[in-house]
DNA sequence: CCAAAACTTTTTACGCTGTATAGAGTGAGG
DNA sequence: CCTCACTCTATACAGCGTAAAAAGTTTTGG
């Protein structure tokens, strides 16, 4: 008998999974294993060779367990990556935090940019649901305890947070994109672009695309490579938190408040 | 579920394919199809049912022919994949621009926001590598005619075009979010976020978690769901555009400064 | 004109995927 | 003890990308 909601469906299932609020079984036999560490497995593997190439079968082979073993812990893949995403949500700082609003917010987004660079697999899930485990949870609260208690309202503070996780995940596509290309060919950026610059100079087309030109090629010199991808990054969080800067002393000249920064 | 895609070889074969400087065979049989057709469908499909199901076995059929017969026209999913990009790139306006800097930015940035909303399916070949199609080219020549002669250096113009096509890539992804998880589950996202009110209010936990409790809830009930992604798209795009006017001004004060943050 | 060469298309096949289903093994509760 | 609840294995299926070989189609050279 199939339950109608397989697969992806159930969300009681997928929080029981990640909250660990299951009650364990009193009957049958000692389980092998446990999620945390059928998840600490997957981890490892995507990290290693790429979602993917992540299948069951070479989760269940790397713990010395047959495919379908996996399926009593986890109702399937989908909610096996749910897991997988709070547990390295798990890295990240949730603590308490130091310095003014500005240099903390920029720790918030290196933190997570780093944490992307670890696992470059995250990148891929973009356009799967969000996951509301419990690392999660602490690590949004950390985020918003960056901004708190500097004048923005409520609205205002998740609408930052949310700013700079978005910037920070369009930031670290180029970065992923660079180490994986490096990964695949065994050749650096700064060797690729040296290889097709003769390919790249017909391309950049000096008549039709008179700024593309000039522009491409500043940069590429600059670079030594087709981007930089850590200096795009610093670059752009620095235009970012100028832009909330502006939104803050809005916000503190409204409260009549004639603070200083 | 998601798609990687690897291990794409012959880069001059990518690169004929993209540019179409293919001379055309003069014997054999006359071909019944072309590489746009291919990609036209391609796209179609992938709009519809999503890049993870997408296969050479259903782009053939819908073609009339057998998957293998697309191999004669492309040498592999991943180089399919490219022009596909390529492709819709070529929706994107690449013309003349109107009104001040910032209000050209605004667009361009709404421009790609609306192109991913069209095709989902770009956000999840985050991590694969830059086509450099002529429809990219063409779209980087637009985006920084959009910033030239304000005052910024070269490298300036490339990074802040930069900037705008990181954030909006990762704005638009809550949207995608929500706007596929509605067509799965036939639900709204407020409905949703209704619905899972009890479990919610159990996640955010007042004592562990005060802060997110308390702006969680404020956002939720301002937004009526768990997250509103054209208001967030639209308040971060408003404080990257400070970000860059701040830039802009102090370049303007001081003839030539590079630096940054 | 005909055969060879060049090209497209189909057929078949292989190893891989997620997971449905059924059965075997294991331990505690009646 | 048996029985139930549970874990784990074995088998199977449909679908995937694409390699290899063969068949069909058109142009070219002799």
């Amino acid at each position: 008998m199939t339950s109608v909601y397989g697969g992806s469906g159930d969300p009681k299932r997928g929080m029981e999974l990640l909250w660990g609020t299951r009650e364990q079984p009193k009957r049958g036999p000692k389980p092998k294993l446990t999620v945390p560490r059928i998840a600490a497995v997957a981890v490892e593997l995507a990290d290693a060779e790429g979602i993917g190439s992540l299948s069951m079968r070479k989760v269940a082979a790397r713990l010395g367990v047959t495919a379908m073993s996996l399926y009593s812990y986890v109702p399937a893949k989908g909610e096996l990556i749910d897991v997988m995403i709070d547990t390295v949500l798990g890295e990240l700082p949730s603590g308490e935090h130091d310095g003014d609003w500005r240099s903390r917010l920029a720790s918030v987004a290196r933190q997570n940019w780093e944490l992307h660079l670890r696992h470059p697999w995250l990148m891929q899930l973009a356009s799967s649901r969000p996951v509301l485990g419990p690392n999660l949870i602490a690590r949004y609260d950390y985020e918003l305890r960056a901004v708190d208690g500097v004048g923005l309202s409520d609205v205002e503070m998740d609408l930052v947070v949310g700013l700079v996780a978005n910037y920070v995940h369009g930031a670290v596509r180029g970065a992923v994109e660079v180490a994986e290309g490096e990964q695949r060919t065994g050749k650096s950026d700064e060797d690729w672009w040296r290889e097709h610059e003769p390919l790249l100079a017909k391309v950049f087309d000096d008549d039709r695309y008179p700024v593309a030109a000039r522009v491409g090629v500043a940069a590429g010199t600059e670079y030594g490579a087709a981007i930089d991808p850590v200096r795009a990054f610093e670059f752009g969080l620095g235009r970012v938190l100028d832009g909330v800067a502006v939104l803050v002393e809005r916000d503190r000249g409204q409260a009549a408040d004639a603070g200083s920064l």
